[in-house]
DNA sequence: CTGAAAGCGCTTACAG
DNA sequence: CTGAAAGCGCTTACAG
């Protein structure tokens, strides 16, 4: 490893002290940095002998990090997909942070003494993309890192975003509505309508139903991957009347979508099929499942706006901020031209 | 914000040097550290203050960062699913590491020059997740950041893992010759075959067809999403011979499935489906699609393993690493008891 | 416009 | 076992 070029090492060969580097290299808009002259002749050895300022002089000397942290736990217990990384680290790029991951061993309470994060400081943030309910002692650990945090997929009323599944679950409601269908259901296998989002989804339901004045079924229930394909076969055995379905899930929504077909029940002439989806696999389906799509990279940029604009003005904190899903029409709900 | 507590503010309170106050707290097992009793004392106060030692200080001692890079660009040029960050994560946190993304802007050339890796060094190591081949410029600017580099997704002689593709291939078509399937197919809509990975597919199942000494036919082809299910149609009208198909994604094998369902076609007695999975979808399915499925946690957890131990010894560079699929038998190959 | 000083928090020799 | 010194690379006042 050859040694690495400093600010001094410039300054010497330049001739001049390491301040007017600092300053020239950095400085900023400030005008009185150094005559042109010397500021070309700066420029010039920096990039001839390939200068990269070292981060941890200036973290050090500045007392911050450019650099924002995500708390990641168990793989079930957070949700982070690619998109939503991407959209993350591309926004906070632009600023010019990095994001770090921390890993928080365990799953609820020695979460974040554990990692490094609490041990040493390193970010000027963090961000945290937990599903579940945050424990008690996780919050009063991060009051205790004084560092702004904004939390991801949770509804808290500050510093925090999460998709609009309310506004989803409505937006499903209202195309069937506009299709012609009545005799509307939901569908959740997954947890018995426990979840937060299936809450939100619900609510959404209601209130699509109450604004076109018309009823809609529940079926909630917590039914392994396994045994669906049966569920699925007894409801439509049972559930004769129902015309469309909201499907708390995709795979589940395909499930409901092949056994109509293997029953020769007509998509969408005699059942209308509509789900949600991180948009990437609705369409891997004949029809195509409408469907509520999640928008992943919006929510990592959005995240990023979020921390950032936290950052510039650390003492206030910001509202709650919604993000609307986009509805994908497929053949599962209106008869393809 | 409060004023952070420092080393020199506990040796003030005890009544000891700083450096003895950070031998005590970092020390490791070095035994003339200080007394019993002045080394509990300083523990006890440590704790009292909430102590947390300041990575910058640190960093700039030692010169490392205990921190390693994951250089990010376009959402499409890379692949780091949430299970296989999990891993990465977890893996890294045993030996106190945490992983700090890099976005790189734009795709191709002046991908590492724009991020702030290499303007200012951050960490001690590098992992590239990217999918398509790197340009000869990015791998010289990579070569001038003089720091450990591991290849993800890419077969490179060293310091690169792989998952096992060929193998992969190899499984299912292994897998349909023992439940007496003869005439087996592979298809691919994706892109013609030209993928990499595609193409270590096939090579899987040149090889398991030459061990079993029977043949197999290719059937690769560039169709958009939208025009699958027609394709769908079109290859069961022609190829009524194929007994077992191996599809390359998912989500073209559930086309296929949704197909034959529609079309009478009995699974697996008259086509059995193959395909490959991350573990989450090939379940998704009524029966359930056999799938080779992509190690990702694991992946993740190698990835960490292999740059810990590159940063051992940062001289020595390691062999290719290479991870097998796991095979998921589904109804979709074998007829449910 | 430029230079000398001081210090961010930490740890590694070194000397007692 | 303990303390005083020195310095990692950087930038912010301050004084010329």
């Amino acid at each position: 490893m050859k040694k690495a070029v400093t600010i001094s090492d410039i300054a010497k060969e330049v001739g001049v002290a390491p301040q007017v580097v600092s300053r020239v290299l950095h400085g900023g808009k400030s005008t009185a940095s150094a005559r042109k002259e010397i500021r070309e002749q700066i420029k010039e050895v920096a990039a001839k002998r390939g200068y990269r300022p070292y981060a941890a002089g200036q973290m050090l000397r500045k007392g911050t990090f450019k650099s924002v942290g995500i708390l990641i736990g168990h793989a079930d217990n957070f949700l982070l997909s690619q998109l939503t990384l991407a959209g993350l680290a591309e926004g906070l790029a632009e600023k010019e942070y990095t994001a770090t991951l921390f890993h928080a061993k365990g799953q609820s309470d020695s979460a974040l003494l554990d990692s490094r994060l609490i041990t040493s400081k390193l970010t000027d943030a963090l961000i945290i993309p937990y599903i579940r309910k945050p424990s008690r002692r996780l919050i009063s650990e991060l009051k205790s890192l004084h560092i702004p945090v904004i939390w991801m997929n949770r509804r808290s009323r500050h510093d925090a975003l999460h998709m609009n599944e309310a506004g989803a679950a409505e937006m499903l409601f209202n195309h069937l509505i506009e299709q012609g269908y009545r005799d509307i259901g939901f569908v959740d296998y997954s947890g018995n309508g426990e979840d937060t989002h299936t809450q939100e989804r619900i609510i959404g339901i209601e209130k699509a139903a109450e604004n076109h004045g018309v009823g809609f079924s529940l079926h909630l229930d917590r039914i392994a991957r396994a045994d669906r394909p049966a569920a699925v076969q007894k409801f439509l055995d049972t559930q004769k009347n129902a015309q469309a379905l909201i499907v708390n899930s995709l795979s589940a929504a395909q499930i409901f979508l092949q056994t109509a077909h293997q029953r020769k029940i007509r998509i969408p002439q005699d059942l209308a099929i509509a789900s949600f989806d991180d948009g990437s696999h609705f369409n891997a389906n004949t029809p195509y499942i409408t469907s509520a799509i999640r928008p992943d990279f919006a929510f990592g940029r959005s995240t990023a706006d979020m921390v950032l604009r936290r950052l510039e003005d650390p003492g206030k904190s910001l509202p709650l901020r919604s993000l609307d899903f986009e509805l994908q029409i497929g053949g599962s709900t209106r008869e393809e031209i």
